[in-house]
DNA sequence: ACCTGAACACCGTTCAAGT
DNA sequence: ACCTGAACACCGTTCAAGT
């Protein structure tokens, strides 16, 4: 269960066990045994540590998650491919940012359910792009691109709508527990094909159901709220319906 | 912290706690006290009984809130408003099912993210239009107003997309915890508006994105949606663009 | 048949004590 | 200054014992 040994004989056995090691160590913990398995006794295991050591750093378990998410983030806010300025058009920045996102959910399936759920710190704050450079920039990009002020902030809701909606059941759907708390194991209760007794509609689908197209679904899905937002932006392009006022 | 006293004297002190009036206590209690506070024990104090009991009937806390998720979808399941008969025609059956589990959101913002969130039991379940039951009508409804099998399974993948990602940040802007094992109130670490220094953009469109707009937010997404799969259905509405291969 | 007391192996977190 | 041992108040869950 344990990722790295305790370490007993490395080089510089006395690195003095930083925040930014804490919150490293425990997103490389979730990546490997998954969200359930941690605990603060077990992370400071594997740090070679004990668990009263991490509070020096993190003040709780719950500021710990907190941190995982927004370093997350932060990662991906400094990546080159989501800056502005590499955008060709408000479109191109949009696709760049969601495809960036995807990257996090799918590199990091037993951490996104964190980026996804953790309570955001304001109720204007939308997962998952939750962190503040990450609004401040998302809202003056758009501006930048000729949005309006409330059509800026509508572009915002509608896509962190879709980002959550569907790279949550995607990442459900390569099984991890979408619930932070879960068990990552349940083999019982799994439902199989025979007890598909009684709902003929789903036994008579289910190979589609069962298809993978997350690929696909998820860039359909984008386009189509692209061209949703395009009409917010300017009039050329539909004129029905309005996003406003349905 | 407790809701219902341990009922010590009541008229039929011995009711003999079924499976049923502990999945319904536990739905009660979440709904007053938040998910984090339930534990088996507590729960027990509720039904004026030890937590030891409780195994006689829901095997286990995972069990139990799998049984919560259940009942809610059952209970929409049985509404009139949302059986095919009662539909004019697919988007009206589209739109019932969304507001009815919207209201399912609403009316238990403390159960919902259960809803959204627990591990589906098999990968092409997709939350919240998560039991058997639901998929198998949903699907079968659709197909009975003339879509074909893959247009079905793809209404259910761009359906629950939507609905997960709205509801979800519904009822995560009522500032309830989203992820189901968390703290309910974190006094500090909240973000106001004297942090925003330096996020020149969300500081002006600060109004704005603290606006209430969730109802016509649904509205129109929900409409949009429709709109989407329309071409879908038949090939009268709109030629482009395909749902499919973008 | 139904409920419980006591116990087990864990939690997160605190604080005075060690080095 | 940084880490730890021991302790506190909880968990979920088990099982033999009570009624």
């Amino acid at each position: 269960v344990i990722t790295t040994p305790p370490d007993p004989a490395a080089s510089g056995r006395r690195e003095p066990l930083s925040r930014h090691r804490v919150v490293r160590a425990a997103i490389t913990y979730i990546d490997a045994n998954g969200l359930a398995d941690l605990s603060m006794r077990r992370l400071a295991a594997t740090l070679g540590v004990e668990a009263m050591s991490l509070y020096k750093h993190v003040s709780g378990r719950d500021h710990l998650l907190d941190a995982v998410v927004e370093a997350l983030l932060d990662d991906l806010h400094g990546d080159p491919d989501v800056q502005p300025e590499a955008a060709l058009d408000w479109q191109d920045y949009l696709r760049r940012v969601a495809n960036g996102v995807r990257r996090i959910a799918l590199d990091h399936p037993h951490c996104f359910p964190l980026v996804a759920t953790r309570p955001p710190q304001a109720p204007w704050i939308r997962p998952p792009l939750r962190s503040l450079p990450w609004i401040d920039s998302f809202l003056r990009t758009l501006q930048l691109h000729d949005f309006g002020p409330r059509q800026a902030v509508d572009a915002y809701k509608a896509f962190t709508s879709f980002l959550l909606g569907h790279l949550l059941l995607e990442v459900a759907g390569m099984q991890v527990p979408i619930a932070p708390e879960d068990v990552p194991d349940r083999p019982s209760g799994r439902i199989g094909y025979s007890d598909l007794r009684g709902y003929a509609a789903i036994r008579d689908l289910s190979e589609l159901l069962a298809e993978d197209s997350a690929d696909s679904e998820f860039a359909s899905s984008l386009e189509s709220l692209l061209m949703r937002l395009a009409p917010l932006h300017d009039g050329d392009v539909i004129s029905e319906p309005a996003l406003r006022g349905v």
